[in-house]
DNA sequence: TCTTGAAGCTCTAGTTGCTAGAGCACTTAG
DNA sequence: CTAAGTGCTCTAGCAACTAGAGCTTCAAGA
């Protein structure tokens, strides 16, 4: 049993935000010392690097909840899980396509930069106009 | 003079989106009807243009408020937009790259996907051991 | 055993960039 | 003139934390 900052030492995640998980009920309530103080076994520090993992890979919040749901009854089928991180994929790709078209856009207004004053500053000038685009850099993220 | 929901239309920036722009600074209190609603004209239209636009490519609004003050004054040297413009290519650059190894793992954890039960779910499994992944997806995004 | 400094506790509020809703007042087309 | 639609203010909520105040408990050295 340890206390924790020894679990977030053992993860990677801080401390509040271990009690952050704890309280939108991510991870189980832990057991107490005799002065209150939170500790954790195995099984919670396995869950805490999952969500970590998780997090890693950019799964919101919800669907770490879905995942973990899943994972607590190894004879329900797959297909949820490769669903949800199906969906994940999918929206990494759709803000790479979106980012790629940011980084072009910003490519060239950096590149044409003359360096001179805010009058003819290209970075301004492209800012107020959106004519000036040649990507249509896409509205919406999600 | 044109009401909050032309100048919405307008521009695509939501009704309450533009209110809340106002109350943090970044629109000037525009003039009111005889009945206390918004009334804005071209300038303003402009500047909630340029914000749109700067938005759009995913600058903050930190550094747009900066970007508005700078191009209030044209005969400031264009370096300082140049340096923010140049900050944001960075920001969308790292995220990218992220973003490209976090699709990688993704797509190893879905093809490896045997639409069995989650008990042998490879989603699951790799979520749970850090030490399955090949790509070493980054911890930190900023 | 005492002490002191680190680590833990709870609670509230702040962050970013909005969005939603309640409960009103105003404007405008028919 | 009326009714739909638009506008107003205000508060609260979203994700996913982070920071701070003000207190208690733990652990290691003297």
């Amino acid at each position: 049993m340890i206390p924790i900052g020894k679990l977030s030492e053992a993860t990677g995640v801080k401390v509040p935000t271990i009690r952050y998980y704890e309280q939108i009920g991510l991870l189980p309530q832990p057991g107490r010392s005799a002065g209150n103080q939170r500790l954790y076994g195995r099984p919670a520090q396995e869950r805490l690097a999952f969500i970590r993992h998780a997090r890693d890979l950019g799964f919101p919040l919800g669907a770490i909840r879905e995942l973990l749901s899943l994972s607590d009854d190894p004879d329900r089928p797959c297909a949820a899980a490769d669903d949800i991180a199906r969906r994940q994929l999918r929206a990494v790709n759709a803000r790479i396509d979106r980012l790629l078209a940011l980084r072009a856009e910003l490519e060239r207004m950096v590149e044409h930069c003359a360096r001179g004053t805010i009058a003819d500053c290209r970075v301004i000038e492209v800012l107020g106009n959106h004519a000036l685009c040649e990507e249509d850099h896409a509205e919406e993220e999600d």
